[in-house]
DNA sequence: GGGTAAACGGAGGCGACCCTCCGTATCCTA
DNA sequence: TAGGATACGGAGGGTCGCCTCCGTTTACCC
Protein backbone atom coordinates (compact mmCIF):
# COMPACT_ATOMS: atom_id res chain seq x y z
CA UNK A 1 0.00 0.00 0.00
CA UNK A 2 1.57 3.14 -0.87
CA UNK A 3 1.76 6.24 1.31
CA UNK A 4 -0.87 9.08 0.60
CA UNK A 5 -0.09 11.72 -1.63
CA UNK A 6 0.12 14.27 0.75
CA UNK A 7 3.05 12.54 2.05
CA UNK A 8 5.11 11.00 -0.69
CA UNK A 9 4.62 15.05 -1.56
CA UNK A 10 6.20 15.88 1.97
CA UNK A 11 8.48 13.15 2.14
CA UNK A 12 10.18 14.11 -1.29
CA UNK A 13 10.00 18.04 -0.26
CA UNK A 14 12.16 17.46 2.92
CA UNK A 15 14.65 14.91 0.67
CA UNK A 16 15.23 18.06 -1.41
CA UNK A 17 15.16 21.16 1.10
CA UNK A 18 17.36 19.06 3.24
CA UNK A 19 20.12 18.28 0.21
CA UNK A 20 19.59 22.48 0.37
CA UNK A 21 20.30 23.58 4.10
CA UNK A 22 23.04 20.79 4.57
CA UNK A 23 24.77 22.35 1.59
CA UNK A 24 24.14 25.76 3.43
CA UNK A 25 24.51 25.65 6.73
CA UNK A 26 26.24 22.35 7.03
CA UNK A 27 24.85 19.03 8.05
CA UNK A 28 23.98 19.69 11.50
CA UNK A 29 21.81 22.53 10.78
CA UNK A 30 18.62 23.19 12.97
CA UNK A 31 15.91 20.37 11.77
CA UNK A 32 13.28 23.00 12.84
CA UNK A 33 14.56 24.91 10.12
CA UNK A 34 14.23 22.08 7.83
CA UNK A 35 10.22 21.89 8.81
CA UNK A 36 9.88 25.85 8.19
CA UNK A 37 11.70 25.85 4.63
CA UNK A 38 10.01 22.47 3.95
CA UNK A 39 6.65 24.18 5.21
CA UNK A 40 5.49 21.67 6.75
CA UNK A 41 5.46 21.50 11.09
CA UNK A 42 8.38 20.13 13.01
CA UNK A 43 6.58 16.91 13.62
CA UNK A 44 6.78 15.76 10.03
CA UNK A 45 9.94 16.01 9.68
CA UNK A 46 10.27 13.24 12.60
CA UNK A 47 7.90 11.13 11.15
CA UNK A 48 9.38 10.90 7.82
CA UNK A 49 12.62 10.45 9.03
CA UNK A 50 13.11 9.10 12.65
CA UNK A 51 16.23 11.28 13.61
CA UNK A 52 19.06 13.37 12.15
CA UNK A 53 20.99 10.61 10.94
CA UNK A 54 18.03 8.61 9.01
CA UNK A 55 17.78 11.63 7.06
CA UNK A 56 21.41 11.23 6.05
CA UNK A 57 21.39 8.02 5.43
CA UNK A 58 18.39 8.58 2.96
CA UNK A 59 20.62 11.04 1.21
CA UNK A 60 23.08 8.99 0.83
CA UNK A 61 21.58 6.06 -0.27
CA UNK A 62 19.70 9.01 -3.07
CA UNK A 63 23.26 9.87 -3.99
CA UNK A 64 24.05 6.31 -4.49
CA UNK A 65 21.11 5.90 -6.74
CA UNK A 66 22.14 8.53 -8.91
CA UNK A 67 25.56 7.47 -8.92
CA UNK A 68 24.04 4.32 -11.72
CA UNK A 69 22.52 7.06 -14.16
CA UNK A 70 26.15 7.67 -15.05
CA UNK A 71 27.80 4.58 -16.01
CA UNK A 72 26.42 3.58 -19.30
CA UNK A 73 27.49 6.79 -20.64
CA UNK A 74 31.09 6.64 -18.97
CA UNK A 75 31.81 2.98 -19.53
CA UNK A 76 30.13 3.13 -23.00
CA UNK A 77 32.19 5.78 -24.42
CA UNK A 78 34.34 4.88 -28.20
CA UNK A 79 38.08 5.15 -26.66
CA UNK A 80 39.13 4.36 -23.47
CA UNK A 81 40.88 8.44 -23.04
CA UNK A 82 37.23 9.44 -23.68
CA UNK A 83 35.48 7.33 -20.45
CA UNK A 84 38.62 8.93 -18.35
CA UNK A 85 37.53 12.30 -19.81
CA UNK A 86 33.78 11.66 -18.56
CA UNK A 87 34.58 10.09 -15.62
CA UNK A 88 35.86 13.20 -14.16
CA UNK A 89 33.76 15.40 -15.96
CA UNK A 90 30.57 14.24 -15.02
CA UNK A 91 31.42 13.13 -11.40
CA UNK A 92 33.24 16.27 -10.64
CA UNK A 93 30.10 18.20 -11.56
CA UNK A 94 27.95 15.77 -9.74
CA UNK A 95 30.14 16.28 -6.47
CA UNK A 96 30.52 20.09 -7.18
CA UNK A 97 26.30 20.01 -7.42
CA UNK A 98 25.95 18.47 -4.44
CA UNK A 99 28.56 19.93 -2.04
CA UNK A 100 26.45 17.97 1.13
CA UNK A 101 27.95 14.85 -0.15
CA UNK A 102 31.39 14.77 1.64
CA UNK A 103 30.04 15.75 5.24
CA UNK A 104 27.18 12.91 4.09
CA UNK A 105 29.65 10.11 3.74
CA UNK A 106 31.50 10.80 6.42
CA UNK A 107 28.20 10.92 8.75
CA UNK A 108 27.39 7.44 7.43
CA UNK A 109 30.83 5.77 7.73
CA UNK A 110 30.73 6.86 11.14
CA UNK A 111 27.13 5.52 11.93
CA UNK A 112 28.06 2.09 10.51
CA UNK A 113 31.01 1.60 9.14
CA UNK A 114 30.32 -1.68 6.93
CA UNK A 115 27.67 0.35 5.14
CA UNK A 116 29.99 -0.02 1.87
CA UNK A 117 26.82 0.43 -1.44
CA UNK A 118 29.01 1.97 -3.76
CA UNK A 119 31.50 -0.59 -3.63
CA UNK A 120 30.47 -2.40 -6.89
CA UNK A 121 31.55 0.52 -8.78
CA UNK A 122 35.43 -0.71 -8.47
CA UNK A 123 35.81 -3.01 -10.41
CA UNK A 124 34.10 -0.87 -13.23
CA UNK A 125 36.81 2.18 -12.53
CA UNK A 126 39.34 -0.69 -12.67
CA UNK A 127 38.38 -1.44 -16.40
CA UNK A 128 37.68 1.64 -17.29
CA UNK A 129 41.44 2.24 -16.08
CA UNK A 130 43.30 -0.42 -17.88
CA UNK A 131 41.20 -0.35 -21.22
CA UNK A 132 42.44 3.74 -21.17
CA UNK A 133 46.17 2.75 -20.51
CA UNK A 134 46.66 -0.69 -22.79
CA UNK A 135 45.20 2.03 -25.49
CA UNK A 136 48.24 3.93 -24.41
CA UNK A 137 46.01 7.22 -23.86
CA UNK A 138 45.97 7.28 -20.36
CA UNK A 139 49.60 7.63 -18.41
CA UNK A 140 50.80 4.10 -16.78
CA UNK A 141 51.10 5.38 -13.53
CA UNK A 142 47.98 6.09 -12.08
CA UNK A 143 45.39 4.16 -10.71
CA UNK A 144 41.65 3.75 -10.49
CA UNK A 145 41.89 5.37 -7.13
CA UNK A 146 44.10 7.83 -8.31
CA UNK A 147 41.06 9.39 -10.55
CA UNK A 148 38.67 8.83 -7.71
CA UNK A 149 40.23 11.05 -5.99
CA UNK A 150 40.99 13.86 -8.41
CA UNK A 151 36.72 13.01 -8.64
CA UNK A 152 36.56 14.64 -5.22
CA UNK A 153 38.82 16.96 -5.87
CA UNK A 154 37.77 18.89 -8.44
CA UNK A 155 33.96 18.43 -6.49
CA UNK A 156 35.37 20.50 -3.86
CA UNK A 157 35.30 23.28 -5.69
CA UNK A 158 31.36 23.20 -5.38
CA UNK A 159 31.97 24.37 -1.88
CA UNK A 160 32.48 28.01 -3.49
CA UNK A 161 28.92 27.57 -4.40
CA UNK A 162 26.89 27.99 -7.27
CA UNK A 163 28.19 30.71 -9.14
CA UNK A 164 31.62 29.20 -9.36
CA UNK A 165 29.91 26.18 -11.69
CA UNK A 166 31.25 27.83 -14.81
CA UNK A 167 35.00 28.20 -13.58
CA UNK A 168 35.80 24.63 -12.14
CA UNK A 169 36.36 23.45 -16.08
CA UNK A 170 39.92 25.02 -16.24
CA UNK A 171 41.18 22.57 -13.60
CA UNK A 172 39.71 20.02 -14.99
CA UNK A 173 41.48 20.76 -18.04
CA UNK A 174 44.81 21.20 -16.22
CA UNK A 175 43.92 17.40 -14.43
CA UNK A 176 43.34 15.94 -18.12
CA UNK A 177 46.55 17.22 -19.54
CA UNK A 178 48.24 15.84 -16.51
CA UNK A 179 47.05 12.69 -17.50
CA UNK A 180 47.82 11.87 -21.07
CA UNK A 181 50.31 9.65 -21.54
CA UNK A 182 53.40 11.58 -22.95
CA UNK A 183 57.25 11.85 -22.97
CA UNK A 184 58.16 13.85 -19.79
CA UNK A 185 55.62 12.98 -17.52
CA UNK A 186 56.95 13.23 -14.15
CA UNK A 187 56.91 9.49 -12.31
CA UNK A 188 54.26 9.73 -9.63
CA UNK A 189 55.73 9.68 -6.11
CA UNK A 190 54.76 7.68 -3.21
CA UNK A 191 52.51 4.24 -4.06
CA UNK A 192 48.96 4.12 -5.15
CA UNK A 193 46.47 2.92 -2.50
CA UNK A 194 43.87 0.19 -3.02
CA UNK A 195 40.19 0.90 -2.80
CA UNK A 196 39.24 -0.15 0.58
CA UNK A 197 41.56 2.05 2.03
CA UNK A 198 40.29 5.12 -0.22
CA UNK A 199 36.92 4.34 0.61
CA UNK A 200 37.75 4.29 4.46
CA UNK A 201 39.50 7.41 3.63
CA UNK A 202 36.74 9.53 1.96
CA UNK A 203 34.68 8.64 4.50
CA UNK A 204 36.77 9.21 7.03
CA UNK A 205 35.58 10.86 9.80
CA UNK A 206 38.52 13.95 9.63
CA UNK A 207 41.82 15.02 10.47
CA UNK A 208 43.18 12.42 13.31
CA UNK A 209 44.74 14.80 16.16
CA UNK A 210 48.34 15.44 15.49
CA UNK A 211 51.00 13.64 17.21
CA UNK B 1 53.13 45.68 30.04
CA UNK B 2 53.16 42.17 28.59
CA UNK B 3 50.73 39.60 29.95
CA UNK B 4 51.00 37.23 33.02
CA UNK B 5 53.05 34.08 31.75
CA UNK B 6 49.63 31.88 32.63
CA UNK B 7 48.00 33.84 30.64
CA UNK B 8 50.43 33.46 27.59
CA UNK B 9 50.59 30.18 28.28
CA UNK B 10 46.90 29.23 28.32
CA UNK B 11 46.16 31.92 25.14
CA UNK B 12 48.52 29.79 22.88
CA UNK B 13 46.79 26.48 24.18
CA UNK B 14 43.48 27.50 23.67
CA UNK B 15 44.51 28.42 19.88
CA UNK B 16 46.45 25.29 19.47
CA UNK B 17 43.94 23.36 20.41
CA UNK B 18 41.07 25.05 18.46
CA UNK B 19 42.82 24.11 15.69
CA UNK B 20 42.52 20.79 16.03
CA UNK B 21 39.19 20.63 17.24
CA UNK B 22 37.70 22.60 14.31
CA UNK B 23 39.49 20.65 12.02
CA UNK B 24 37.94 17.36 13.99
CA UNK B 25 34.67 18.67 14.78
CA UNK B 26 33.69 21.59 12.73
CA UNK B 27 33.62 25.49 13.49
CA UNK B 28 30.83 25.33 16.00
CA UNK B 29 32.43 22.97 18.22
CA UNK B 30 31.38 22.98 21.82
CA UNK B 31 33.63 25.54 23.41
CA UNK B 32 33.23 23.81 26.91
CA UNK B 33 35.02 21.30 25.00
CA UNK B 34 37.41 23.56 24.02
CA UNK B 35 38.10 24.56 27.51
CA UNK B 36 38.45 20.82 28.64
CA UNK B 37 40.84 20.06 26.17
CA UNK B 38 43.21 22.64 26.74
CA UNK B 39 43.02 22.05 30.97
CA UNK B 40 41.25 25.34 31.53
CA UNK B 41 37.98 26.58 32.68
CA UNK B 42 35.40 28.13 30.48
CA UNK B 43 35.31 31.47 31.81
CA UNK B 44 39.25 31.60 30.65
CA UNK B 45 38.12 31.02 27.35
CA UNK B 46 35.79 33.61 27.17
CA UNK B 47 38.44 36.15 28.77
CA UNK B 48 40.82 35.26 25.86
CA UNK B 49 38.35 35.69 23.32
CA UNK B 50 35.11 37.51 23.59
CA UNK B 51 33.13 35.17 21.40
CA UNK B 52 33.78 32.42 18.87
CA UNK B 53 33.90 35.06 16.46
CA UNK B 54 36.82 36.43 18.28
CA UNK B 55 38.70 33.05 18.19
CA UNK B 56 37.85 32.24 14.78
CA UNK B 57 39.21 36.05 13.27
CA UNK B 58 42.31 35.49 15.69
CA UNK B 59 43.03 32.02 14.09
CA UNK B 60 42.47 33.82 10.53
CA UNK B 61 45.00 36.23 11.32
CA UNK B 62 47.38 33.48 12.90
CA UNK B 63 47.09 31.05 9.25
CA UNK B 64 47.72 35.17 7.18
CA UNK B 65 50.98 35.14 9.45
CA UNK B 66 51.92 32.05 8.76
CA UNK B 67 51.76 32.88 4.61
CA UNK B 68 54.36 35.48 5.11
CA UNK B 69 56.96 32.67 6.20
CA UNK B 70 56.65 30.79 2.50
CA UNK B 71 57.01 33.84 0.39
CA UNK B 72 60.63 33.84 0.42
CA UNK B 73 61.73 30.14 -0.42
CA UNK B 74 58.48 30.44 -3.04
CA UNK B 75 59.86 33.98 -5.03
CA UNK B 76 63.52 33.45 -4.46
CA UNK B 77 63.42 30.14 -6.54
CA UNK B 78 65.72 29.87 -9.54
CA UNK B 79 63.47 29.61 -11.99
CA UNK B 80 60.01 30.30 -12.59
CA UNK B 81 58.87 26.78 -13.25
CA UNK B 82 60.17 25.94 -9.70
CA UNK B 83 58.43 28.58 -8.17
CA UNK B 84 55.41 27.42 -9.40
CA UNK B 85 56.02 23.86 -8.44
CA UNK B 86 56.61 25.47 -4.70
CA UNK B 87 53.29 27.67 -4.41
CA UNK B 88 51.71 23.88 -4.94
CA UNK B 89 53.52 22.13 -3.24
CA UNK B 90 54.08 24.28 0.12
CA UNK B 91 50.90 26.00 0.20
CA UNK B 92 49.04 22.63 -0.98
CA UNK B 93 50.57 20.98 1.81
CA UNK B 94 49.85 23.81 4.12
CA UNK B 95 46.30 23.86 3.66
CA UNK B 96 46.17 20.04 3.66
CA UNK B 97 47.49 20.04 7.34
CA UNK B 98 44.80 23.17 8.60
CA UNK B 99 42.06 21.18 7.24
CA UNK B 100 39.91 24.22 9.79
CA UNK B 101 40.81 26.95 7.18
CA UNK B 102 37.93 26.81 4.96
CA UNK B 103 35.36 27.12 7.30
CA UNK B 104 37.21 30.03 9.46
CA UNK B 105 38.02 31.54 5.99
CA UNK B 106 34.41 31.81 5.33
CA UNK B 107 33.01 32.88 8.91
CA UNK B 108 35.52 35.55 8.78
CA UNK B 109 33.69 36.84 5.03
CA UNK B 110 30.33 36.42 6.71
CA UNK B 111 31.12 38.90 9.32
CA UNK B 112 33.32 41.35 8.14
CA UNK B 113 33.32 41.26 4.13
CA UNK B 114 35.68 44.04 3.81
CA UNK B 115 38.89 42.00 5.69
CA UNK B 116 40.65 41.26 3.48
CA UNK B 117 44.29 41.13 4.35
CA UNK B 118 45.62 38.35 2.13
CA UNK B 119 45.52 40.72 -0.39
CA UNK B 120 48.89 41.77 -0.45
CA UNK B 121 49.78 38.45 -2.24
CA UNK B 122 48.04 39.14 -5.03
CA UNK B 123 50.68 40.84 -7.03
CA UNK B 124 53.23 38.57 -5.74
CA UNK B 125 51.77 35.74 -7.60
CA UNK B 126 50.80 37.06 -10.72
CA UNK B 127 54.59 38.04 -10.91
CA UNK B 128 55.77 34.57 -10.52
CA UNK B 129 53.19 33.39 -13.21
CA UNK B 130 54.28 35.73 -15.61
CA UNK B 131 57.35 35.05 -14.89
CA UNK B 132 57.19 31.28 -15.33
CA UNK B 133 54.94 32.04 -18.87
CA UNK B 134 58.17 34.10 -20.06
CA UNK B 135 60.49 31.56 -19.89
CA UNK B 136 57.96 29.14 -21.48
CA UNK B 137 57.65 26.96 -18.80
CA UNK B 138 54.22 27.34 -17.59
CA UNK B 139 51.49 27.38 -20.27
CA UNK B 140 50.14 30.31 -21.47
CA UNK B 141 46.47 30.26 -21.02
CA UNK B 142 46.33 29.80 -16.91
CA UNK B 143 46.23 32.54 -14.29
CA UNK B 144 47.47 33.36 -11.36
CA UNK B 145 43.89 32.56 -9.84
CA UNK B 146 43.64 29.11 -11.48
CA UNK B 147 46.80 28.27 -9.47
CA UNK B 148 45.40 29.36 -6.29
CA UNK B 149 42.30 27.65 -7.24
CA UNK B 150 44.50 24.90 -7.42
CA UNK B 151 46.38 24.77 -4.21
CA UNK B 152 42.91 24.80 -2.28
CA UNK B 153 41.64 21.73 -4.25
CA UNK B 154 45.17 19.87 -3.38
CA UNK B 155 44.67 21.17 0.17
CA UNK B 156 40.89 20.30 -0.08
CA UNK B 157 42.60 16.76 0.46
CA UNK B 158 43.34 17.68 3.76
CA UNK B 159 39.93 16.34 4.90
CA UNK B 160 40.76 13.15 4.41
CA UNK B 161 42.60 13.64 7.36
CA UNK B 162 46.14 13.04 8.43
CA UNK B 163 46.83 9.59 7.28
CA UNK B 164 45.86 10.59 3.97
CA UNK B 165 49.04 13.21 3.87
CA UNK B 166 51.72 11.09 2.10
CA UNK B 167 49.37 10.73 -0.78
CA UNK B 168 48.25 13.94 -2.25
CA UNK B 169 51.58 13.99 -3.66
CA UNK B 170 50.15 11.43 -6.64
CA UNK B 171 47.73 14.41 -7.28
CA UNK B 172 50.47 17.17 -7.27
CA UNK B 173 52.32 15.83 -9.76
CA UNK B 174 49.20 15.01 -12.27
CA UNK B 175 48.76 18.32 -11.82
CA UNK B 176 52.06 20.09 -12.39
CA UNK B 177 52.08 17.87 -15.36
CA UNK B 178 49.19 19.52 -16.79
CA UNK B 179 50.53 22.93 -16.13
CA UNK B 180 53.66 22.72 -18.52
CA UNK B 181 53.87 24.53 -21.50
CA UNK B 182 53.92 21.78 -24.10
CA UNK B 183 52.79 20.86 -27.49
CA UNK B 184 48.83 19.53 -27.53
CA UNK B 185 47.85 20.92 -24.49
CA UNK B 186 44.15 21.21 -24.27
CA UNK B 187 43.07 25.07 -24.36
CA UNK B 188 41.24 26.63 -21.36
CA UNK B 189 37.40 26.84 -21.45
CA UNK B 190 35.68 29.62 -20.02
CA UNK B 191 37.72 32.95 -19.12
CA UNK B 192 39.46 33.13 -16.11
CA UNK B 193 38.39 34.97 -12.68
CA UNK B 194 40.04 37.83 -11.47
CA UNK B 195 41.67 38.10 -7.79
CA UNK B 196 38.82 40.14 -6.04
CA UNK B 197 36.38 37.59 -7.31
CA UNK B 198 38.60 34.81 -6.32
CA UNK B 199 38.30 36.01 -2.61
CA UNK B 200 35.06 36.34 -3.06
CA UNK B 201 34.43 33.05 -4.09
CA UNK B 202 36.91 30.95 -1.83
CA UNK B 203 35.38 32.77 1.38
CA UNK B 204 32.05 32.48 0.00
CA UNK B 205 29.70 31.62 2.66
CA UNK B 206 28.58 27.96 0.58
CA UNK B 207 26.42 27.29 -2.26
CA UNK B 208 23.39 29.67 -3.26
CA UNK B 209 20.27 28.19 -3.51
CA UNK B 210 19.24 26.77 -6.43
CA UNK B 211 17.97 29.21 -8.68
C1' DG C 1 57.98 37.60 51.58
C1' DG C 2 54.10 40.54 51.52
C1' DG C 3 50.78 43.14 48.95
C1' DT C 4 48.25 44.05 44.85
C1' DA C 5 46.66 43.38 40.41
C1' DA C 6 45.81 40.04 37.09
C1' DA C 7 43.99 35.75 35.84
C1' DC C 8 41.59 31.52 36.96
C1' DG C 9 37.61 28.01 37.54
C1' DG C 10 33.30 26.30 37.34
C1' DA C 11 28.41 26.78 38.94
C1' DG C 12 24.41 28.36 36.98
C1' DG C 13 20.96 31.35 34.30
C1' DC C 14 19.49 31.64 29.66
C1' DG C 15 18.36 30.58 25.09
C1' DA C 16 18.27 27.29 21.15
C1' DC C 17 17.31 23.02 19.45
C1' DC C 18 15.52 18.21 19.80
C1' DC C 19 11.75 15.36 19.66
C1' DT C 20 7.08 13.85 21.40
C1' DC C 21 2.24 14.07 21.87
C1' DC C 22 -2.39 14.56 20.68
C1' DG C 23 -6.17 17.32 18.84
C1' DT C 24 -7.11 18.54 13.98
C1' DA C 25 -7.00 18.19 8.98
C1' DT C 26 -6.56 15.56 4.82
C1' DC C 27 -6.90 11.70 1.96
C1' DC C 28 -8.93 7.48 0.26
C1' DT C 29 -12.46 3.92 -0.31
C1' DA C 30 -16.83 2.38 -1.00
C1' DT D 1 -20.40 11.70 0.54
C1' DA D 2 -19.53 9.49 4.79
C1' DG D 3 -16.49 7.12 7.68
C1' DG D 4 -12.09 5.43 8.97
C1' DA D 5 -7.36 5.58 8.56
C1' DT D 6 -3.43 8.17 7.77
C1' DA D 7 -0.80 12.21 8.17
C1' DC D 8 -0.30 16.91 9.84
C1' DG D 9 1.03 21.04 13.01
C1' DG D 10 3.03 23.20 16.54
C1' DA D 11 3.11 23.74 21.62
C1' DG D 12 6.10 22.37 25.18
C1' DG D 13 9.24 19.55 28.35
C1' DG D 14 13.98 18.16 28.46
C1' DT D 15 18.83 18.75 27.23
C1' DC D 16 22.93 20.93 25.84
C1' DG D 17 25.95 24.58 24.91
C1' DC D 18 26.85 29.72 25.58
C1' DC D 19 28.61 33.03 28.42
C1' DT D 20 28.72 35.66 33.00
C1' DC D 21 29.92 36.32 37.66
C1' DC D 22 32.54 36.35 41.69
C1' DG D 23 35.18 33.93 45.29
C1' DT D 24 39.82 31.89 44.93
C1' DT D 25 44.44 31.33 43.13
C1' DT D 26 48.65 32.77 40.79
C1' DA D 27 52.07 35.82 39.13
C1' DC D 28 54.74 39.87 39.60
C1' DC D 29 57.06 43.89 41.93
C1' DC D 30 59.53 45.91 45.56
Amino acid sequence: MSPRRDAQRNHARLLSEARRLFAERGIDAPLDELATRAGVGAGTVYRHFASRDALVRELYDTAVAELHQFAPEILGAETGWRSVELYLERLGAWVADSPFLPAVMRRVAELDPSYRPGAEFEAAIDGLVARAQAEGSLRADVTAVDLSVLVDMLGSLGQYGRQYLPFWRRQLTIVLDGLRARPGTTPMPVAGQAFAAFHDMSHAKGPRPAG
